[in-house]
DNA sequence: TACTTCACTGCAAACCTTTGCAGGATCACT
DNA sequence: AGTGATCCTGCAAAGGTTTGCAGTGAAGTA
């Protein structure tokens, strides 16, 4: 049946020349009959397929790359795969382009930009496009690579390229305003790396609601995005007096009330903390963590979809007979705004400022564990808002 | 300087063929010198190698692999990205294919057979081999495959095939002893998935030290590996009245714990919990995890490198010019072990034969959250051991 | 009938690189 | 000077597929 020999280790290459040979048709029409099976006649095509199904035909798609220019495959680009936040993006992201016929090549920057920059330059001539999450490079420098390799950028805003964005700075609002309403009036933001836009955004939003609900910011850091960055900082926390802290990440806020449980503070009865990002060990800490929960299978997806989109407008390298430049409308610049959404749980509790309106909130007693917190988690809503 | 017009959005592809223009050789000198560079003149050479630095030059890896037959490729199929225990393996496995100058392809089945058995076909024909993480299909289907595609198996047996394995039997038997010797008799198995060959190796292990260190092992199961499936047998563990657990791996542990939690039973007090894999969150949960460490960059780095030494035996196709048979050991059926090792934390305290030779076991006041346990964790050792 | 249209198929060039073979130059040695 | 070896380079075929163009036959129209 098969042209392989059945007991051989190696398979043998069966190409489109013995799908025409067995179906006695020319490889063209064996071409078209997958490339554009309008062009080709049913009958025809149905005896092609049998063929081609029956010696177990799969085109090569280097042969078909090398004429195309297409590869049919993406690369995504992602400063720390061991960071939980990442691996439902990831895994959005594949089974996307799955369902479209691509390939995804992943690579892991260890949050190093030189690697970042370096992996770039290695990926573009091999992929169509490349996802860049949460890129540590400079702007300029991002811009220059989208010269290269077409570009959509992930946790980021760069101007002149699209972007998938969470709206972090409402997320932040939200969890501001949702301390305030628990009786806080001094409250630190935990930051993130410095090259971070998310980070600037939250320190943006955070503020302006502070301001706006008369509570007093502290700015704590740049920290490292991670448990231990967390941890480090609990002194630091403690030492400030605040009430409630808002951490840059779920990793984060963990690491932090790890650190202050083992300085003998108390959360939420002490100091209430929210984290960014839901990860799924949010909901596994003890106490569950209370943190804004961003539509990162969303994201990947959406990502996925803007780098296909874009690519299908230029479908090929510049070699337009005419004019190469003259194309119209060569890229996209779309960019989008994934809603966030605050998910309530029992990390946060009542602040100093409480009005204790209701006699509800349990003085809670000195077990930690099951504690009554409001706790309605909001739904996650991952709708995309084109902006 | 370079032949791109500097405000053009698309990059101009630069060939091997402007390359040679411009540093006024043939293209085959070209060609050599990237990929024979010993074969050409070291004055020529550096000279090329400016232009092509020059001109940004990067070989076409799609024309490439069209002649040599290797993509520099290779495939990377996972059970669940979303699955703490891989990210470490994925990033591993990149890392040490990129250093060998090869590109992963990510896939994830969803812990689906059917996927699985698509996936290796849809790889196939692009990928110079695959590797296939706690594969769920039938060993027979993984043999099928195998002819179609160099594989390398991980965390599974599979004869005639390469598989990195580790030695969860080595795992559990020390866990069970772990708990033995801190007075349990009494001790569950929590099982994983059915096809799994972790699962059938912890069992076989845990029973033979069990029995031969006087305690009884109830199993139970087959369960779904994550947090959910822990959380569902709770109840379960309870009615049983065992004292200790040792669970498939870390998720599970965890939800055990939280689900053990909800029905009042305290850990480690009531019932000692060990999980396997020392995923990050195992730090990072209350009590923080005992836990059977299992070395899964290390496994990602092995797995690489068997594929790639495998590959490179059989150099392309199966187009040698004689008997297409004949070309001695075709692959290599090497498996390796790796060492587990038992990490001790928190999730686990005496049981109800424990001999109280010292008095130490401070009674373990009301707050579980400083438990004075052993906590001495053993140093995770990757080392590869070839059987 | 003659002509046009249409649907389908074959032909051959092109994509970019690798590689066996052969030619040319240089050099050492006899 | 002749011989052979060595080193480097050029030539051209090959790899599997796509695609513009041309050709075929049949159907439709005048």
């Amino acid at each position: 049946m098969t042209a392989a020999t059945p007991d051989e280790g190696v398979a043998v290459p069966v190409t489109i020349r013995d799908v025409a040979r067995a179906s006695g048709v020319h490889i063209s029409t064996v071409s078209r009959t997958f490339s554009a099976p309008h062009l080709v006649n049913p009958e025809t095509r149905v005896r092609v397929l049998a063929c081609a199904e029956d010696l177990g035909y799969r085109p090569n798609r280097a042969a078909r790359a090398l004429i195309t220019g297409r590869t049919h495959n993406i690369g995504l680009i992602i400063a720390d795969i061991a960071n939980p936040f990442f691996p439902p993006l990831i895994k959005a992201a594949e089974s996307q382009a799955r369902h479209r016929d691509y390939h995804v090549f992943v690579a892991d920057t260890n949050e190093d930009p030189t690697t970042e920059e370096e992996l770039v330059h290695a990926l573009a001539k091999q992929v169509d496009g490349v996802l860049l999450c949460s890129p540590r490079m400079s702007n300029s420098l991002i811009e220059q690579l989208s010269r290269e390799v077409p570009l959509v950028v992930v946790n980021r805003q760069v101007t002149g390229l699209p972007c998938v964005l969470m709206d972090v700075g409402q997320g932040a609002r939200a969890a501001i305003e949702h301390l305030i309403g628990l009786g806080h009036r001094s409250i630190a933001l935990l930051g993130g790396p410095r090259s971070s836009w998310t980070n600037r955004e939250m320190r943006r939003a955070a503020g302006a609601a502070a301001r706006s609900g008369g509570a007093e910011l502290t700015l704590l850091g740049p920290n490292a995005p991670t448990e231990t960055g967390g941890a480090a900082v609990a002194e630091q926390v403690r030492r400030s007096g605040v009430s409630a802290v808002l951490a840059y990440n779920d990793l984060m806020a963990i690491g932090l009330i790890e650190g202050l449980h083992a300085l003998g503070v108390r959360v939420p009865q002490e100091v209430s903390v929210v984290g960014v990002d839901d990860i799924t060990l949010s909901r596994l800490t003890r106490p569950k963590l209370t943190t804004v929960a961003t539509p990162t299978g969303a994201a990947g997806r959406t990502a996925v979809d803007m780098l296909l989109q874009q690519d299908i407008e230029s479908p090929r390298g510049a070699r337009a007979p005419g004019a190469g430049t003259a194309l119209g409308v060569r890229r996209t610049t779309a960019q989008v705004m994934l809603q966030t959404d605050l998910v309530i749980r029992d990390s946060t509790g009542p602040g100093p400022h409480a009005r204790p309106v209701r006699p509800l909130a349990a003085p809670l007693g000195p077990d930690p564990h099951c504690p009554a917190g409001p706790g309605i988690p909001t739904a996650v809503t991952g709708d995309a808002v084109a902006s």
